[in-house]
DNA sequence: CAAAAATTTTAATGTAGATTAAAATAATCC
DNA sequence: GGATTATTTTAATCTACATTAAAATTTTTG
């Protein structure tokens, strides 16, 4: 009720927004650069500031990895909600994620940084990155097990098949830069090609 | 001619052993801990020896990082030759690709590191390094090529099938450790799915 | 518009870890 | 076994960042 901007709980302040500006710099030259290839002053110079800048959102180097990370699981979680939430069966709502999740990843949640050095995280962060990751996964194969009751999903060893998935996926800003039209065809092929595979169908028997 | 011990081709001398151990050694660590969180002193103590020793068989840590890429790409390549001498069709060329690669991954030939850090080589180690990759990926291209002319796998988007399937492959290294009943799940496993697919056959009409 | 708070900068410090040098040990060879 | 070569070690640099401190600027607010 007022005229008066209150930083209300719809519109992130100007703080976040910025910090979040950073993560998303920060995730783009780790996944462009390496990890030990951006310095702080590469994110810095990206969103026109200068290295010292960044301490101001963040503690250390150490923490703006890990609030990219969490981000990353963050945006995970809500593809994963998102597709838990309307998909028909279990099949359905591993498509759905697919979908959602590369949408976010190339889309205008992007970019989101590849997991690939929770390892030097220190051990509380770490520790709390790997539980989002495996609560993920769970997720995940919890999908893969509905959908093999329902019948949709052919019986498998559910957890190597959301290995692979997830790796799939996980690997995709390794070779995505940006471009939208191979985005689309991303959006198009995963799914595609993870539901039905390889193998041409035949002709067969049922047994 | 003569009773001397050359160090014939078919022996490694020694230097090319240890020099072998200690990229996989680092490859390991590189894997496990992250590049970033890896010293060349846990590369060297995992050997039972101190870090300068390594620089008797490298020049950089920069030049580690490269070998241990090349060794990966060296690697695929041979699983890649393998199945294309053993292969019948396209499909089968494949499969015989991915289970090549996993055993060699998982098996005597591993650890293989995972390429997270191509970025941080210098200019002409990565152009080599990105060359041997393109090369690999255009020939898994090329199968599925084969494969689609032949009618062994369904017309698809090779790039972006090309671009899942190495995913799931190169993450491995992600959440792989050694246990060698995983092992066994994941030859039996990804094979099954990449070519499948999750969807569980219906009995359908054939167009 | 002045004062307070928020944000960024310049300049200075600290440090882990890569690298080098020189010496020591171990292996090989005649 | 003594000399030569190969391998590793200890001890000493060197440097690229991450980080901190203090000052400057910009933004907000009453």
């Amino acid at each position: 009720m007022s005229s008066i901007e209150l930083p209300c709980a719809s519109e992130e302040s100007r703080f976040e927004q910025q910090r979040d500006r950073m993560l998303r710099a920060a995730a783009d030259c780790f996944n462009q650069k390496g990890y030990s290839g951006t310095s702080l002053k590469d994110v810095a110079n990206r969103l026109g500031l200068t290295d010292p800048a960044l301490y101001y959102y963040v503690r250390s180097k150490e923490e703006l990895v890990y609030l990219c990370y969490l981000r990353a699981a963050e945006v995970g979680r809500e593809a994963m909600q998102l597709a838990i939430d309307s998909g028909q069966d279990g099949l359905d709502k591993v498509l759905r994620y697919l979908r959602n999740h590369v949408d976010f990843m190339v889309g205008e949640r992007g970019p989101i940084a590849i997991m690939s050095e929770v390892p030097s995280l220190n051990s509380e962060h770490r520790k709390e990155v790997l539980k989002l990751s495996r609560k993920h996964s769970a997720a995940f194969e919890a999908l893969l097990e509905e959908g093999i009751a329902d019948g949709s999903i052919a019986p498998c060893n559910v957890r190597m098949t959301g290995n692979a998935i997830m790796g799939a996926v996980n690997w995709i800003p390794k070779w995505y830069h940006g471009d939208s039209a191979v985005a689309e065809q991303i959006i198009e092929e995963f799914p595609r090609i993870l539901a039905s595979g390889l193998r041409k169908a035949q002709a067969q028997i049922i047994g």
